[in-house]
RNA sequence: UGGGCUAUGGCCAAGUGGUUAAGGCAUCGGACUUUGACUCCGAGAUCGGUAGUUCAAAUCUACCUAGCCCAGCCA
């Protein structure tokens, strides 16, 4: 799918034109703190897109300025993401790379009067601040002497201030409106080993300093964030400005992508998995990218999902179902649609010979004859879905099976239920049917119309299986209660079913249309002994 | 009168002064169907409000209203 029109695009497309930029140059820069989520996928999609379609480049870039949050493991997961999504960035890079020249510019800044060190702690910059609607006081430490700043900046460096004790501040303005303005913090002292640079450093730059800088090392054209970051794009510009950087990036900012049903921050997805709620930060039921990824979501069904949302400056909360479709549309036409029985009833078809199975030649995909063919097996014992039988017919429009009805079993024969048996407790333990042999699938037959088609498997050969289906991880959407009380405790459900035999040989990933029931892919811990498969999405229905 | 941003059908979203305001998802009809799937037809908005500018406005101006963001030594 082709990136659609949108304000960056146009942007782009004027800043090539105009002769702005000659190229475009932009970034994907994920702090190394949690898994990457469905929500991520716009930024990392958009970034890689619009530098791919301007003929650009994108690189990847760590934005590791925070030793406290920020953990090496995530690094591994986070490009695992991104190479699956197919995307390979012009450059992995750190933050981290660049502390020698972000440390220069900050000493420039000084030099040019522009930063000074301040020894409010944090509680009394927070007064010195203001509020939203009065302006901040200048901090008795602003009028520092270049020298003095020099050497205290220096001292920090070196590690003779314990943390919070002193900190660099850009002087700009503590009576500007923008709260950013206000003599932002520049660099803080933090004596924790970093992921990367070990214990090198001890002050590192805040993320507003250390950004643009970033963006003007690599000569990132277009810099493209979120909504939030609006009101501190003049405080990027600032730092471009007085830093002297050669380059000049822009930053943009776009709308974060929401999803009905699902919550993406990352304190509520840490907590699922610190608390056990689910089992990793892979669990299926996970809206991050390892978890679809292993629920059986196609890479090409998530950018076709976020470019199918285009970008705007709103953020936006598309519908569940829009993602959901993107996947059927995705594999449809792709994957072999075969039969597996979820919730199975015994069907006897009472006048079918006892040692008998015969095995009918059939298409896996009608819509695509490339996928070749297989076998499938009808005989005297069989399971078809509890859901597909009712002893009544409850309705003109069930197409289903009831006592006294015939149905067509896709693929084979007619089949009519006479019996019923039960079991202790009322629920359906077998059903007597009786086929008709004149109805063999391809034979023409057209005597009578059945009530409806539904899928089977032969008992005897039938490989069993576990089937997990999934529902969203919350049935309560009110946020102001605890993450306790609004688990679905049906978010997950396995059924031991049955599929066809030709899945014998079925690999972790790979995905099939269970036929009427949906689309399903086989889990990464299915082997030959434990077959499991998890359903992707249902098939879409007008039934219900 | 703190500052900034946003406002197109149920949900997204094209549209940048001049055809009957694209498209997707959802919904509702109908056709087809050995998956209540797929596919195929068909149905729906005058563009947050008001007042202006103009021969002509969703597109320009003003005012109003509503929503979101900002007071981390987080990103």
């Amino acid at each position: 799918m082709e990136i659609t029109s949108n304000f960056i695009k146009t942007i782009m497309e004027e800043d090539l034109n105009s002769g702005k930029v000659d190229t475009i140059i932009t970034r994907f820069p994920p702090e190394p703190n949690a898994y990457l989520h469905i929500g991520h996928a716009r930024a990392i999609i958009t970034n890689f897109e619009l530098a791919k379609h301007f003929g650009g480049k994108t690189n990847l870039r760590f934005d590791d300025t925070n030793p406290v949050k920020e953990d090496s493991s995530f690094v591994e997961a986070i490009k695992k993401d991104i190479e699956w999504l197919g995307y390979t960035p012009a450059k992995v890079l750190f933050g981290s790379d660049y502390f020698e020249d972000t440390y220069e510019l900050a000493v420039k800044l000084v030099k040019k009067g522009l930063a000074y060190v301040c020894d409010l702690n944090a509680e009394e910059m927070k007064e010195y601040r203001g509020t939203l609607t009065t302006p901040g006081k200048e901090s008795p430490y602003r009028n520092r002497s270049i020298e003095d700043n020099l050497r205290l900046f220096g001292e920090m460096k070196n590690g003779k201030y314990k943390d919070g004790k002193k900190t660099l501040r850009a002087k700009i303005d503590m009576s500007s409106p923008n709260m950013n303005m206000r003599d932002p913090v520049i660099y803080r002292i933090i004596h924790i080993e970093h992921h990367n640079t070990g214990n090198k450093w001890c002050i590192y730059p805040m993320y507003d300093f250390a950004h643009p800088l970033q963006d003007a090392f690599e000569g990132v054209t277009h810099s493209l964030c979120s909504l939030e970051y609006d009101d501190h794009r003049v405080l990027y510009d600032w730092f471009v400005e007085k830093c002297e950087m050669e380059h000049v990036p822009h930053q943009y900012e776009f709308g974060r992508l929401n999803i009905t049903n699902t919550i993406m921050s990352k304190r509520y997805l840490k907590q699922l998995v610190d608390e056990n709620m689910v089992r990793g930060y892979d669990d299926p039921r996970m809206p991050t990218l390892a978890g679809l990824r292993r629920r059986g979501y196609t890479k090409d069904s998530i950018i076709n999902f976020v470019l199918s949302t285009g970008l705007s400056r709103i953020n936006s909360t598309v519908s569940n179902e829009m993602l959901e479709t993107s996947l059927r549309n995705d594999i449809n036409h792709k994957v072999k649609r075969v039969n597996a029985v979820i919730d199975p009833i015994k069907v006897i078809v009472t006048n079918y010979p006892e040692d008998k199975i015969e095995w009918i030649e059939v298409e896996y995909n009608n819509d695509n004859e490339t996928l070749g063919k297989r076998n499938i097996a009808f005989g005297r014992n069989l399971y078809i879905e509890r859901e597909d039988f009712l002893e009544e017919k409850p309705n003109k429009k069930w197409k289903r099976l009831s006592l006294g009805l015939e149905v067509r079993l896709m693929h084979a024969y007619f089949i009519k239920c006479n019996d019923v048996i039960y079991n202790e407790d009322g629920s359906v333990k077998e059903l007597h049917c009786t086929y008709d042999e004149l109805t063999k699938s391809g034979s023409g037959f057209d005597e009578r119309k059945p009530n409806g088609n539904i899928h089977f498997v032969e008992a005897t050969t039938a490989i069993p299986a576990k089937i997990n289906l999934f529902e969203p991880l919350l049935m309560d959407s009110d946020a102001k209660k605890d993450l306790f009380s609004r688990l679905n405790p049906n978010s997950w459900q396995t059924f031991n079913g049955f599929v066809e035999p030709s899945l014998k040989d079925t690999k972790s990933l790979e995905r099939f249309q269970f036929i009427r029931k949906g689309y399903f892919s086989t889990d990464y811990d299915s082997n030959k002994g434990n077959y499991i498969f998890n359903r992707i999405v249902e098939l879409k229905s007008s039934f219900n």
